[in-house]
RNA sequence: GGAGGGGUUCCCGAGCGGUCAAAGGGAGCAGACUGUAAAUCUGCCGGCUUAGCCUUCGAAGGUUCGAAUCCUUCCCCCUCCA
């Protein structure tokens, strides 16, 4: 969009419509390839495609923003192919905004392949097993080239549960990643020549204070936004939020606060009610390739037999090609014959979902109804997932170690 | 007509005297999935009053302490030769 120059298109510019420093709050956070309403919900689309759909599709969901991933990218097809392509919005034609991770995210769920030091992160690829080094610096670098709307510094995220030593360990290196992740984005041009946000995440494990210090360490840096990292990652969905509410109260209002990785559809409105600006998650995705839709009265598993003859759409109050188009009867038929169109579809109808889902959140915060919103959508969802089998697969309460 | 091979739990297909309710696939049924090494993974899959019992490996008899496995007859199927 050619806009006027103003305060509030200026890359990084990020103007709280509604709630400012209170929860919840609705927002615009500016960036180089246009504005993006907050609260706002990135699809993941981590080898820089959003598994199964195209741009248009993703336009058409309602998405505003994507997340990629500097881990995958580096090692295929490589950043310096897409630096020559003049960055990634133009090599997989999206011209929306992109934010990528950093690539913390692996070095945690990858523990086994690697090796953490001062210097970064040693690992070997998964495609070949070739070493690899991943430092604060160079992860920037490669976000660089890939031109990215938001770069997101590296991080040391660990799973829990974990000592508080090697917490206390994880974090304070993360502070420093942050600070070199910074000062070394400083130096760095993009392939678009656009400004490049940076947001930097804070860590802290399972202690709320340690959170909460870790937030206000990292709020005194010069980040564009914070990404509260590390949670949703083990700890029961009570003490997920209380370590959100640890790390957010210690965080300035005026900057965008991401939410790494979270969620279910409560998940997200959990999180708007809490502050949250942007969220991102793998679940409308990958479960719509497992057969999992999600609908106004939850979840449903399309390969369920119950579905075999039903006339219905997935969800009559959706306007997605999958809902305007085909029936139950006919996606299941094509995920239990394991055609791509099940995948394609499940997977538009999710992310579908999933921005009406969040648009509806953001009209409800700027005409002052969150909270009845919130209420009415959780319970609805809730209600479905108890009612559609003994043990709900979604939102049961919050499991302990066992039973 | 002659010679040979074969009939196994929904399907394909192992087993060839006990540890076999019977490997492995597939199909079917259900579950999981939260900054994606995921169109993946897990469980169930003869019946029941389930640490046990009952019915099952073409049919009927028989041998044996014990048979899907050995013998006899019968019924089907396939290949080759006339």
């Amino acid at each position: 969009m050619a806009a006027e120059p103003s305060t509030s298109t200026a890359p990084g510019h990020f103007t709280l419509e509604r709630g400012a420093a209170v929860a919840p709050r609705a927002g615009l956070l500016a960036t180089g390839h246009g504005v993006v309403r907050t609260p706002a919900f990135m699809p993941v689309g981590t080898q820089g495609t959003v598994k199964g759909l195209s741009p248009a599709d993703l336009r058409a969901a309602g998405t505003q923003i994507l997340l990629s991933n500097t881990y995958h990218l580096m090692l295929r097809p490589g950043s310096e192919l897409i630096r020559s392509f003049g960055g990634l919005h133009r090599f997989m034609a999206w011209d929306g905004p992109i934010l990528t991770d950093s690539g913390g995210y692996q070095i945690m769920s990858l523990k086994e392949r690697v090796t953490v030091t001062e210097e970064g992160v040693a690992f070997r690829s998964h495609l070949d097993g070739r070493p690899e080094l991943l430092t604060p610096e160079r992860a920037m670098e490669i976000q660089a080239d890939l031109g990215v709307d938001i770069a997101v510094t590296l991080d040391h995220a660990i799973l829990l549960p974990a000592s508080p030593e090697d917490v206390r360990d994880a974090g304070e290196r993360t502070i420093r990643w942050t600070e070199r992740s910074l000062a070394h984005a400083r130096t760095l041009d993009t392939p678009t020549g656009l400004a490049q946000l940076h947001f930097a995440i804070v860590q802290g494990g399972g202690d709320p204070a340690l959170r909460a210090e870790m937030a206000a360490r990292t709020a005194a840096m010069a980040c564009d936004g914070f990404c509260l990292g590390g949670l949703s990652v083990g700890e029961t969905k009570e003490e997920t939020w209380i370590l959100a509410e640890a790390a957010t109260a210690a965080l300035p209002a005026d900057r965008p606060r991401y939410l790494m990785g979270m969620g279910t559809p409560p998940d997200l409105l959990d999180g708007i009610a809490r502050g949250i600006d942007l969220f991102d998650c793998v679940l409308p995705t990958r479960n719509a390739r497992n057969g999992m839709a999600f609908t106004h009265e939850g979840p449903i598993n399309i390969r369920n037999a119950v579905h075999a003859r039903d006339p219905r759409p997935l969800d009559a109050e959706c306007g997605c090609e999958a809902c305007a188009e085909f029936s139950r009867a006919y996606l299941r038929h094509l995920h239990v014959a394991g055609e791509l169109l099940a995948h394609r579809m499940l997977t538009l109808h999710n992310v579908t979902f999933y921005q009406t889902l969040m648009a509806g959140a953001r009209a409800a915060i700027e005409r002052g109804a969150f909270d009845e919103y919130h209420r009415a959508v959780t319970h609805r969802y809730r209600e479905r997932a108890a009612a559609s089998g003994d043990s709900g697969p979604a939102d049961r309460e919050p499991s302990g170690e066992n039973s």
